[in-house]
RNA sequence: GCCCCCAUCGUCUAGAGGACUAGGAUGUCAGCCUUUCAAGCUGAAGACAGGGGUUCGAAUCCCCUUGGGGGCGCCA
């Protein structure tokens, strides 16, 4: 068995969640589970120009919907806490000293405007970008003069300037980048704010967080993490940078507050889009921890449990993947089936509710839309594509178009006024008004009459709901009832009959 | 431009030198079923980016090329 493992996931509420990140929780989250450790939540608001102020609420919500917990965060307490960066800036203060004391940072006086300008010059001259470390060289006089002018400085981690630095990804192997490569990054910004380099190091290790998950746009920054921990003369955690998830036109990364288009359709990159939508947390639970990862050679459907007892980080695929959108869906329309027709009717009436204008009191207690859920079950992929398959049911009349619609494929419009009147005499006289009876009945008036199946339910599927595409026929004449059915067939008669009689 | 990461069907993936005639899924197409549409079942087409090595043997290891992604902020 594997040592207990304490992951985290450290969102930054510059914005919503989107599917990157919230499947690099899921697996951090897998993680932690399956060792039998700790998932932790963190917000790392250091950022004050980008702060979003309903951002954690809605990232904690969209976590919540996907089915993650975690033992310790912002909202359930721990002993590590404050769980907020902003709330723990004495650490990083006194990190950052501790850092320029011993000799691993300096004091960097330079203005915004001259390092802008610095860039200019090395643009200009096709040098390559970067802080030129001119604070790091200065004598003591100078840094007092600097000092005395009461300019304001940042903290900037000296990088070894020979060398290399080389760390282990679980999922990529040894990384190594030259030491001449790297800059020297700003640790605590002018306002007394850490950056993110100097926070998570400090507080990954203050929290005794043992594997750092996090999406691969990192892995570029952890040579320098991992300067720090060797400054501090703390125990490097385990990386493991997780791939991330392209465009479904595979151009790109997906990225923050963006519809993208596949062909032509748009597709919801944020998290917190899809339960309106009507995809269901299980199914994005499941389709999520599939990109990037796969329980084995042949399982595609599995609940929370297997997966955890499964996953594990070196078993993520390296490569990024593009958003398959379609196989959410189907993987959606899978997890509706397999809902029993309760927790379907129930998990629907938002959406019914909401599209129909009908109040969810009224719709729960309608037994008409009960017997329709299982006939829709099988049709939907979404809980949204359910109202189109249900809303005759809640119209005093169906709009039926042209009256010829009722006419049915290779039918005169003259015989379908004959098979209308046939069907309605049937149906005043059948003796019970059930799915098997209604079906014996109308089968046989076809036989009989020497009429296809389809000619006789074709009439009675535009005439009950005004459209071609519905679910069953047999249903929707129970969930109607006797009288109304027959009101809209004798209404669909006289109609095309009037239609006919038209010069 | 420089650095880093990555590379199996259209897409998501299995594959850790011989079990590969490269498996599953989705999507597509066809058939069956059938009252429409679905669902279901059957079947088909569909991939190791290219080139060099290493090895008796390479999708698997190494190198190069190409392609994709990421990073180069007092943003995370």
């Amino acid at each position: 068995m594997t040592q207990p493992a304490r992951t985290r996931f450290a969102p930054s509420p510059t914005g919503y969640l989107h599917i990157g990140g919230a499947r690099t929780a899921l697996f951090a989250w897998l993680y932690a589970r399956h060792t039998h450790g700790q998932f932790i939540l963190r917000i790392e608001d250091t950022d004050r120009k980008r702060y979003v102020p309903d951002a954690v609420e809605k990232i904690i919500e969209g976590l919540r919907w996907l089915g993650l917990d975690w033992d310790e965060g912002p909202d359930v307490g721990g002993p590590y806490g404050p769980y907020i960066q902003s709330q723990r800036l004495e650490k990083y203060q006194q990190a950052a000293d501790w850092l320029v004391e011993h000799g691993h940072a300096y004091r960097c006086y330079c203005t915004p405007d001259e390092l802008a300008e610095m860039r200019a010059q090395q643009q200009a001259r096709k040098e390559k970008i970067g802080y030129d470390r001119r604070c790091r060289w200065l004598s003591p006089q100078e840094r007092a003069a600097k000092e005395a002018e009461g300019r304001s400085w940042v903290v900037r981690l000296a990088v070894p300037l020979e060398g290399q630095v080389t760390f282990h990804d679980v999922i990529r192997g040894q990384v190594t980048f030259q030491n001449a490569e790297l800059q020297d990054a700003v640790l605590l910004k002018a306002d007394g704010f850490p950056t993110y380099h100097l926070a998570v190091v400090v507080d990954d290790h203050d929290m005794a967080i043992t594997h750092v998950i996090r999406g691969e746009e990192w892995i570029s920054s952890a040579p320098l993490h991992v300067h720090l921990y060797h400054a501090f003369g703390w125990e490097l955690p385990v990386f493991a940078h997780t791939p991330s998830i392209l465009k479904p036109s595979g151009k790109g990364k997906i990225s923050k507050r963006e519809l993208t288009t596949p062909d032509g359709t748009t597709i919801p990159v944020m998290l917190h889009q899809y339960p309106g939508l009507g995809y269901l947390p299980e199914a994005m639970f499941n389709f999520l921890s599939g990109i990037g990862w796969s329980l084995d050679d042949h399982t595609e459907i599995y609940d929370k449990e297997t997966a955890i007892k499964h996953f594990d980080l070196k078993d993520i695929n390296p490569a990024p993947a593009r958003f398959p959108a379609e196989k959410l869906d189907w993987m959606n329309g899978v997890y509706i089936r397999k809902l029993s027709p309760e927790a379907l009717h129930q998990r629907l009436l938002p959406f019914l509710s909401r599209d129909l204008g009908i109040p969810q009191e009224e719709l729960a207690k309608d037994e008409r839309l009960k017997v329709l859920i299982p006939a829709i079950q099988e049709r939907i992929k979404r809980l949204i594509d359910a109202t189109p398959l249900v809303d005759y049911l809640y119209v005093d009349e169906v709009d039926l178009g042209d009256p010829l619609s009722l006419v049915p494929r290779k039918t005169t419009p003259q015989e379908t006024v004959t098979i209308l009147h046939a069907i309605i005499d049937e149906l005043q006289a059948v003796a019970a008004w059930d799915e098997a009876t209604l079906e014996q009945t109308l089968r046989a008036l076809a036989r009989t009459r020497g009429w296809k199946a389809g000619q006789v339910f074709a009439p009675i599927r535009q005439a009950l709901t005004g459209k071609k595409v519905t679910p069953p026929l047999f249903p929707i004449l129970v969930a109607l009832g006797r009288e109304e059915s027959l009101r809209r067939l004798q209404r669909a008669l006289r109609i095309l009959q009037a239609h006919l009689e038209q010069p």
